[in-house]
DNA sequence: TTGTATTCCGTAAATTTTACGGAATACTTT
DNA sequence: AAAGTATTCCGTAAAATTTACGGAATACAA
C-alpha cells in the first residue's frame, strides 16, 4: 500500500474489504548473533513506534490472515506465528483520535464516521525469526521501520507495550512447548546455535551439557552424522528437529505431566 | 432477553449497540459431587446444543463483556474468568443461513443484511463453577439448558467442539499455574475436596499425600488450625488458598523454572 | 613438535517426584 | 464398658530428574 490511490482506497474503502473493529497486532521476534529484538514500525505523523499489524478480510480464515500480514510486511512464508491474546479492555483504543487531526497529518479528508476510528480490538500474534534475512517493506503509514532491543523498547501506541510483555512472556513459558525457532535455525545446526538461541530468548544462562542432554531427551531434537567445517579447530556435529515431535507439538503442545 | 419486544430490538438494532463480526463464547465447566460438566444451551430452532454467549458492547472492555455475559446467564459474579482462544479460521461461521430460515424458526421478519447474519470471530471464555449452585436463565432463543459430562458432550452448532477441546485442554494444563477453583470452593475446604476436585478435572487419580504436599509446598494454600465437624469420625482439618500467591498468579500465571 | 582453541563427553550430588501402610482418633454398636 | 469400624493423619525409602562441574581428545597453527 504506497501509491496515494492506493491509501485513499483503502481509508474510504477499506470496510468493505476488511472485518472493522478488529486488527492483528504482531510481534517479530527477530534473533540474530545472540540478539533478540522487536520489529516496530514509525508512523507518519503521529510521533510513535508501534508493533506492525493489519486487518482480517472479510472471508479470510483468521490465522491465514496473520500469515498474510506478516508475509506482505517480511516477506516471510510458512512461519510458526502462534495466537496468544487478545486486547480489548482499553474500549477507546482509536486508530487516531479524529479526522482532523488525521487530515493534517495525511492530507487525506475523511469523516468522523471513517471506519479506522472506530473502536478496534487487537488479536496479538507473534513469531520469532531471523532477523538479518528479513528485508521490511514500509508504506505509506509507515516511513521507517527498526529492530529494537528487547530490553529497551519505547513507548509504543495505544496499549502496545503491553501486547509486547505478554507476548515475550509466552513466548518465554512456550519455548520447551511449541516448535518456536523452527523458522529461525537452519535445517542442519549446531548445539551452539540452538543454545545461544535458547539463552538469548530466555535471558539466562543454560548449562551446554545439560541443555543438549534436554532438548535429546525431550525428542525435539536428534544428532545427526554430519559435521560442518566452520574454521579452524571447529566441526561439531549437526543437529536437527526430529519432525514427528515438532508435528505432535504443533497440533497440541508438549503436556507435561504433573 | 425474553420479551418479544425486546428480541426485536435486539435483532433489528442490536448492531448499534454491540460490536458486530464479533462474540464471546463462554465454556462454562460445573464440577460437584466428582463430576465435570459443561453448561450447554438449547437453541429453539436449531436442533443443536451451543455454548453461552453474547457479544461486547461497543464501549464496553472485553474482559468485563466476558464478566457481563456469564452474570447476566448464571447469576454468577466475581468469577476466574480466562481467555483461551479466538476462534475465526471458520470465515462462514454464520449465527444462520438466511434470512428465510430465521423467519421461519423465530417468527421475526428480518433482511438478509442482518447484522446477525456477517461473518462472527468468536473469543473463547472459560470458568469453573460449582453447578450445584447456579441458576441458569435462558431467553428467547434458549429456552432449555443442561449440564452435560465432559466425556459426553454431544454434536455442537458451528465448530464449538472444537472450542471445548481446546477450553478443557487449557483447564488441565493450567490447573496448577492459575486460581482456577477459587470460586468454586468454599473459603475453607478439607484436604479432599480439592482433591477430588483436582482428580475430577485432570481425570486420573492423584496420591493424597502426594497432592497435599505438592499444594502446600507450590504456597497454593495452607492449612489452617480449624477442623470442620462433618459427622461421626470426621474432623478434618481446613485448608485455604494462600491469598498472596493467588494474586501473584493472578497477575502473571506460577512461572515454572525449566 | 609444541601450543592453542574447540568440541566432546560422563558422573556424582542434590532435588524432586513417586510409591506406599500403619497408628491414632472418635464415634457406634453390642 | 468394651469392641468394632470408619476416618484422618502422618513419614520414609526408592526412583527419577535436574543440576553442577572438568578433563581428555582433536585439529589446526606456529
Amino acid at each position: 500500500m504506497n501509491s496515494e490511490e492506493e491509501v485513499n482506497d483503502f481509508v474510504k474503502n477499506g470496510h468493505q474489504q476488511y472485518l472493522p473493529h478488529l486488527s492483528i497486532d504482531s510481534v517479530i521476534f527477530g534473533y540474530h548473533d545472540q540478539q533478540l529484538k522487536i520489529l516496530l514500525l514509525k508512523w507518519i505523523g503521529l510521533d510513535g513506534w508501534g508493533l506492525p499489524g493489519g486487518f482480517i478480510r472479510r472471508r479470510e480464515p483468521l490465522s491465514q490472515a496473520a500469515h498474510r500480514i506478516l508475509q506482505e510486511r517480511t516477506s516471510l512464508e510458512d512461519l510458526f506465528l502462534q495466537q496468544f491474546h487478545v486486547f480489548g479492555d482499553s474500549p477507546y483504543r482509536l486508530q487516531e483520535r479524529s479526522a482532523r487531526e488525521f487530515t493534517e497529518k495525511y492530507g487525506l479528508v475523511v469523516g468522523d464516521d471513517n471506519w479506522l476510528f472506530e473502536r478496534t480490538l487487537s488479536i496479538g500474534y507473534f513469531a520469532l525469526v531471523d532477523y538479518s534475512k528479513v528485508s521490511v517493506r514500509t508504506d505509506f503509514f509507515t516511513t521507517d521501520y527498526r529492530w529494537w532491543d528487547v530490553s529497551d523498547i519505547p513507548p509504543l501506541l495505544f496499549d502496545q507495550n503491553e501486547v509486547v510483555e505478554k507476548a515475550l512472556a509466552t513466548l518465554r513459558l512456550q519455548i520447551y512447548h511449541q516448535p518456536i525457532g523452527l523458522n529461525l535455525l537452519p535445517e542442519k545446526f549446531t548445539l551452539a546455535e540452538i543454545h545461544s538461541l535458547y539463552e538469548t530468548v530466555l535471558g539466562k544462562e543454560l548449562d551446554q551439557r545439560n541443555f543438549a542432554k534436554k532438548l535429546v531427551s525431550l525428542g525435539l531434537i536428534k544428532k545427526l552424522a554430519e559435521q560442518r567445517a566452520i574454521g579452524p579447530h571447529r566441526s561439531p556435529y549437526l543437529y536437527q528437529f526430529e519432525k514427528e515431535a515438532y508435528e505432535d507439538a504443533l497440533k497440541q503442545g508438549i503436556v507435561h505431566t504433573y
